[in-house]
DNA sequence: TTAATCACGC
DNA sequence: GACGTACGTGATTAAC
């Protein structure tokens, strides 16, 4: 078989990657574009070309030979943008891992290497192919060796042979050289003739042949101008000449033979393609090698336990007990597994819960534990009547903290990042959707055994990690703490009056049953009015009412877009009172009702603590954080939230505008401080300062415009979204945004100060060292790059505010325990705590719970807290 | 099963 | 000037 060689021009090849793709990024902020671009064309290159030879050639250092007979060369070229050079370290490890050789060259370029190893191949008689985004190794085409350039984009390219490139310029390949010395090259800074381009030079060569003999034939010319251009520019033509011409002669100290290609390296391309995110690419090109890893190299032997000892537990011990559920309140458990110096065991779950060795060790806090989602163990043991003490190390949290937007928090994702691959990921062995099954039970043993020996491998690790980042106290004293806080909450539940939630919800039914018929008969015709669809076409066609604003997918009938036609037709109000009662009655009747527990009526929440970009928690099955409050109506549904016992209130306390406060802080802004120290009314004092008005001369409608401007800063929208919640113009708001701004000098200095902090660290972070990575800050894409900075602003605000109710939390449930109170915590609603509470103890909660949350952190404003309490969640008003 | 739309809270 | 606009959870419909 003949030997076919591949020849890459590397950083030609870069360059055209980097500004054909997006400037994407991982979400660790690592620039990715040109690698990416790079290996998609490598991958083609390998299926396509089938070379059994392969070499990429990289420029070396700032200086060629070229430079000492023309110190321009290159002059002017615009320095590699670092996004792009950045990227040059793993092109390298990429192709290392392909095992294609790469070679480079001091004082030599890519194209001279290409040149003396492309024609030491065609002395051999072998086929050549070079790829490159430059023209200039056109001049290398001969029988043995075409040459690809790219067209568009990165794979694309256009390959010539010496007919190809007879056909397309009328030349042979050494005119090429002569075509480029009269052109000259802006990029390189060659100069050739002035005043000559691509169809000039053509026009001389297609005459006259070559350079020489166009000088030498100047007289013959046509056209005074370019008669005089030559001859005033001979000498810079011939040394152009010189400077494009290939060296097919360099010192180069390896030979064609060295560049055979071998077998390449799959775990070492698809770790780096995990730590490049180059998800398609992984699924795509080895989704064998991903079988391999999960069919787990490593043996593990584990034991499965007859009878439990004491000496099986040590400290630490990495402890897995699984809740294949992902709702983990009062579900089966499927087994324990645990890894510690003394070995790996497997606990059948009711040997587990009926051992009193395990029992003791699980409640002994000073016994250490190492887990996964603590929370998840701790609550699930926890309606077993164990408790479960010591846990001092969450894997799940931990990896949350180093990254909030890692999309996967899988422990065995989470240890592939690491480089541990003996772990399967949940979904492989479980299955997903309508097939998750419980796996045999050696199988299950085995998994859980698996998961607990990479705890036990990462958590050193990790912790590490934590700590370079500053971060450890935050995970150890703050998120840590708050798991069991948290998990003592959800287990206590919320109470639910479930008579007065049915009776809610037949209340509304009737409602709904009455307003759908007005509705279908103003339409003239029955139809589904929860369907968008056919809702925009009775709107819109039947009844012939403006658009206002359309989707994707056809006209909007949301709420904003209703409210503007709400005087065009009386079908409209009726339309928008479906849709509220329909949510109340579907989310917040029927919803609640679906997860109360019929034994004890009450409602346990999740509170997941792993999710959110900011910091906040969120709730789930039921979502207790979005219960209504503005609308009387659906306020109401409070009332069916109640104390688990006679005799006791619901009480609840929430910060008073912490996120300004918490923005005042931050942002060290002089007046905004003295605002708060006055105990001024913030969207008043917003007001004054915006309008420049006095106290009495604020209007609502100004302290409304302020309110909105306030609320935009703490949430991080855009002036688009301003205009939005003002009925302004896009414009109107920017103006606002903007002499808000000025009104609060020491905050546009902030707003500046943390983008530039972005830029330069790729991540910000809250006073508590939480963090979120930004990559799309540096994007050359507006609304990435945007939505970034305005990310960049107010994370810190509301991760911070996060972080202090967060620690009142911890401190909290410290102060219900040492005062010896009934009193339990029940929610947490991102600024404000609901407890319910003896009526015999709630003096003492007026007392301890604002000054608890008060005194969370210590900033240059005040914290405030307003407090209430009744008989039902609505009374606490 | 998944995507799109809508609505609720902070 | 771009273009789609805080974060979450959940219900419903309509496509596959």
């Amino acid at each position: 078989m003949k030997n076919k060689l591949v020849l890459i021009d590397g950083n030609s090849i870069a360059y055209r990657a980097f500004f054909a793709l997006p400037l994407l990024s991982t979400n660790k902020g690592i620039y990715t574009n040109a690698v990416y671009g790079f290996t998609t064309m490598l991958l083609k290159v390998l299926e396509e070309e089938k070379p059994t030879h392969m070499l990429v050639a990289f420029d070396a250092g700032k200086t060629t030979f070229r430079h000492k007979n023309y110190q321009e060369y290159k002059g002017g070229r615009q320095k590699t943008p670092s996004e792009l050079s950045e990227q040059f370290p793993f092109i390298r490890e990429l192709l290392d891992a392909f095992n294609i050789p790469r070679y480079e060259l001091d004082q030599y370029e890519a194209d001279d290497i290409i040149g003396t190893l492309s024609k030491k191949a065609e002395e051999e008689d072998w086929e050549v192919k070079v790829f490159s985004g430059d023209k200039d190794l056109l001049q290398l085409v001969s029988d043995h060796v075409t040459v690809a350039v790219t067209k568009k984009g990165i794979t694309d390219v256009d390959t010539y042979n010496i007919e190809a490139l007879h056909e397309k310029y009328g030349l042979s390949p050494d005119q090429i050289i002569d075509m480029k010395a009269l052109m000259g090259d802006k990029s390189d800074n060659i100069p050739g003739v002035p005043g000559v381009g691509e169809k000039t030079a053509l026009k001389l060569l297609h005459e006259f042949g070559t350079v020489d003999k166009v000088l030498e034939s100047i007289d013959q010319i046509s056209g005074k101008k370019m008669k005089e251009r030559l001859e005033e520019n001979r000498d810079q033509a011939l040394m152009s000449k010189e400077l494009v011409t290939i060296l097919r002669e360099t010192p180069v100290e390896i030979s064609i033979s060295d560049l055979q290609l071998s077998e390449y390296n799959k775990q070492k391309i698809s770790d780096l393609f995990k730590e490049l995110e180059f998800k398609s690419l992984l699924g795509k090109f080895s989704d064998d090698s991903l079988e391999e890893q999960e069919m787990l190299d490593e043996e593990m032997n584990y034991e499965i336990v007859e009878e439990i000892t004491p000496e099986m537990f040590v400290s630490p011990t990495a402890l897995v007990v699984e809740v294949n559920d992902e709702n983990y309140h009062n579900a089966p458990i499927q087994g324990i597994g645990f890894v510690n110096e003394k070995g790996r065991f497997y606990l059948s779950t009711e040997k587990a819960l009926t051992s009193d060795y395990f029992k003791q060790w699980a409640k002994d806090p000073g016994q250490e534990k190492l887990t996964f989602d603590a929370k998840r163990a701790i609550v699930s043991l926890g309606w077993h009547e164990v408790d479960l003490e010591g846990v001092n190390f969450d894997l799940l949290i931990a990896s949350y903290l180093l990254n909030p937007a890692e999309s996967s928090h899988d422990v065995a994702d989470i240890a592939n990042r690491r480089g541990y691959a003996n772990v399967q990921h949940d979904e492989v062995v479980y299955g997903k959707g309508a097939k998750r099954k419980i796996p045999e039970e050696d199988v299950l043993s085995e998994h859980l055994i698996r998961k607990a020996d990479a705890l036990f491998r990462l958590y050193e690790q990790v912790s590490e990690e934590l700590k370079e980042n500053s971060q450890y106290e935050l995970f150890s004293e703050l998120e840590m703490p708050l798991s069991v806080v948290l998990g003592k909450m959800e287990r206590q539940g919320v109470e639910v009056d479930v008579n007065r939630l049915e009776n809610m919800g037949k209340e509304v039914d009737e409602k709904l049953q009455r307003l759908g018929k007005e509705i279908h008969e103003l339409a003239g015709v029955e139809f589904n009015v929860n369907s968008p669809k056919q809702l925009g076409e009775i709107l819109f066609e039947k009844l012939q009412l403006p658009v206002v604003k359309k989707t994707k997918t056809g006209y909007s009938t949301s709420a904003d877009v209703l409210e503007k036609l709400a005087d065009k037709h009386e079908i409209i109000p009726k339309i928008l009172d479906y849709r509220q009662l329909g949510k109340l009655y579907s989310t917040y009747i029927e919803g609640l009702l679906k997860v109360v527990n019929k034994e004890s009526n009450k409602i346990h929440t999740r509170f997941n603590q792993a999710i959110t970009q900011t910091g906040r928690l969120s709730s789930t099955d039921p979502n207790l954080q979005n219960i209504p409050i503005r609308l009387e109506e659906g306020r109401k549904i409070r009332q069916a939230f109640i104390p688990a016992q006679d005799d006791w209130v619901i009480f609840a306390a929430d910060y008073s505008q912490i996120e300004l406060r918490v923005l005042a802080h931050i942002a060290k802004d002089e007046k905004l401080i003295d605002a708060f120290n006055e105990g001024m009314d913030i969207h008043t004092k917003t007001a004054m300062d915006v309008f420049g008005a006095k106290e009495e001369e604020v209007t609502a409608d100004m302290r409304r415009h302020a309110k909105a401007v306030n609320f935009g800063i703490v949430y991080g929208i855009s002036d688009y979204g301003l205009s939005q919640s003002l009925g302004i113009t896009r414009k109107e708001a920017a103006a606002f945004i903007e002499r808000y701004l000025e009104s609060f000098p020491g905050v546009k200095a902030y707003m500046d100060d943390i983008i530039q902090q972005a830029k330069r660290d790729g991540f910000v972070t809250t006073l508590l060292n939480r963090r979120r990575y930004l990559p799309e800050i540096n994007s050359r894409n507006f609304n990435l790059r945007s939505f970034a900075e305005r990310t960049a602003m107010n994370t810190p605000i509301q991760g911070t505010a996060a972080d202090i109710i967060k620690l009142a939390m911890v401190e909290m449930a410290k102060r219900l325990e040492s005062e010896g109170l009934e009193t339990k915590m029940l929610l947490q609603v991102h600024d404000e705590l609901i407890f319910e509470v003896p009526k015999c103890e709630v003096d003492v909660l007026k007392k301890i719970v604002p000054e608890v949350m008060e005194s969370a952190l210590s900033l240059d404003v005040p914290l405030r807290v307003d407090y209430s309490y009744g008989s039902t969640w609505y009374d606490a008003k």
